[in-house]
DNA sequence: CATGAATGAGAATTCATTCAT
DNA sequence: GATGAATGAATTCTCATTCAT
């Protein structure tokens, strides 16, 4: 039942074919509504093979985040590249993270939604990975804003509490649309612009 | 086992011990790992109550939701009576919001931060109630940001948009600084304050 | 919530009106499927009403047939007063007893249809007292048929044989009736008068 | 707890052991008091493990029914390959269906007289299925009984109508003589072949 | 590398019933 | 006579996971 045609995909590594079944179910579903039998079934695999390529459920998720973050990381990179226009380079390196965010909330949530407590596990070397991975992120915000406030694109403001600060508003966003469906947003592009905008003023020299 | 002695608190409604319990278990574990025989381990009362009590789990969740929404919009009535100064009035209403989350982080983290949306179902009379509730709280919002404008205090931006922007940016603070304990954050207030102005900045005619 | 207000009943005993009320659901829903709660809140009682009057749910069941199984004695007492024409008076005998189980399915179930061993509990006085008006009952369909034996309108048969046969083949027609919904029956009193009358030319001299 | 020695069936199919046990316990306590856990309780398998092999329980006792309906369809199978005196077959057809439910009991009280009909959700494959295996085996007696009359054997009688009381007739004996072992029935041969004849003669031409 | 079979634990929920009042 | 509060036991079913192959 199922298992058995495996229809003609390319052949990735079946790894990655578990990863980005399991990424599109955890979207569409919510991580804890998916069961590894749903995702078995999905890649037209065993249950049992999935555990040949990741040690459990967690650690499938962990596997997730960190190539999405790397993703994340990977795009401020390219961003960063090119300076000209700091605050431009704000601007998109922000609604990066936020369209990031909506893309894949659950990667999202998991990674700066959750408490860390009950799904992370400090000490494991996937989680030390994550939290590496995740400064690594923020340092670019830091970088930005950064130049920013040395090109005099924006007021002489303390760098790392700007950065905290508009990294909280785009959390907000980001967090918010997730979690919130049921509230009557505005249209979301329109939201994001604004807030960005809003906070880019706020800093203008 | 363990139903037997419950300890000195008879006295407290049962339902408000149960939404207690549900609160913290929530928080914790997070809703979905929270088991109604875990809730009622925590009670010391046999799961079977908690049914006398609510409908369901979603019940629970979202008169957990209700109940902290209700304390907020009591928060907010008190403020928005004065409104001389629009602005100022924004800046103390997010004040309250944001240390309201931090004075009540399961509180909040409940009612902004977990909130499962398949959670949700629209036509259910409770969740209507949390709708409506939700609603009210955001509406004083809107008002204060709709006199900031109307006074000139404010550009002439889209007053939806702009509260929307203004409650994400709040939202994202207080959900950060709530389950991102272990983030080098700066000192909180300067972080809060350096947000409120920067939106506030960002909104002036 | 329910038991507010009894909306204005006669007056009939309690005890009665729990009958009827079980009656009419255990007949909607089956047996196994009403919960005392269920006949609680149809009648606007507690559920722990209901035990005031009946020791248990079996009880309960076992009065309903009781009950039942009296109107039934008292049908064939009425119909065998008048023997003027046997033949008929087992037409109508049949006819009653069929319809009997197809008005009240569960109590013809649990008299007739379902192993007596995890219903019935041999020794309980209840039991004995539904067996004693059981073997009242089939007593009349045996008068009958040896009054028609005696008249010469049927051959000469052996009369214990032969109500067993006949109480056979209207149990049969019951119970499939009532047992088995789905089969495409032609329509049910042709069925039955069909039945019947086969059974009365097979006897006849 | 009990799982753990598996006496010697190891090689019965699972399936089929799952299956015995759950007619077993079917017939003993009645559908509705048999759960999945005291199936996998009896077989000394987890409850789990029925579900490998079993949706659920409603697709086990269908199952149970279709495996006796097979059985009996090839019984009348080899009967009807012989028509040349069709009365003759149907009175040996009817012999064979009652002695098939005293042969195995178990069997025809899943299949004819438990059946829940709540169990029966139209539009469900197994339920097609049951249905048409049902089906199939209540054709043979249609044709006997077209047969008889096509070949004046029988009165001019609705074929429909009078297979289905036939089969009435019959289901009646049948689960009469295996549930109410208690009643004082005469020697059980002569009560079959009374009824059989008193049948027969019934449609005589 | 992959799987089929199996399981222990636990999920939400409902039930018949009792007890103190 | 009636009830509100409470419960233990049971229900169906799903889950992540393991083991022998």
């Amino acid at each position: 039942m199922g298992s058995k045609e495996r229809r003609g995909r390319e052949k990735k590594e079946l790894r990655q074919v578990i990863l980005d079944a399991a990424r599109e179910l955890f979207l569409k579903q919510g991580y804890e509504n998916v069961s590894m039998r749903k995702i078995a079934n999905q890649i037209e695999y065993s249950p049992t093979t999935i555990y040949l390529h990741f040690k459990d459920k967690v650690d499938l998720l962990h596997c997730l985040c960190h190539e999405t973050l790397s993703q994340l990381v990977k795009a401020f990179a390219a961003l960063s590249q090119d300076m000209k226009d700091p605050v431009n380079c704000l601007r998109k390196g922000l609604r990066v993270y936020i369209e990031f965010g909506l893309k894949y909330p659950d990667h999202y949530k998991v990674t700066f939604i959750l408490h860390p407590d009950h799904v992370d596990q400090p000490g494991q070397e996937i989680y030390e990975q994550t939290a590496a991975i995740s400064e690594e992120a923020f340092g670019f915000l830091r970088l930005i804003v950064a130049e920013c406030v040395r090109r005099k694109k924006f007021r002489k403001v303390d760098v790392e509490t700007t950065s905290q600060a508009i990294w909280s508003a785009a959390h907000g966003v980001t967090s918010l649309l997730i979690a919130h469906h049921e509230f009557p947003w505005v249209e979301k592009n329109k939201l994001i612009d604004h807030l960005i905008e809003m906070l880019i003023k706020g800093l203008k020299a």
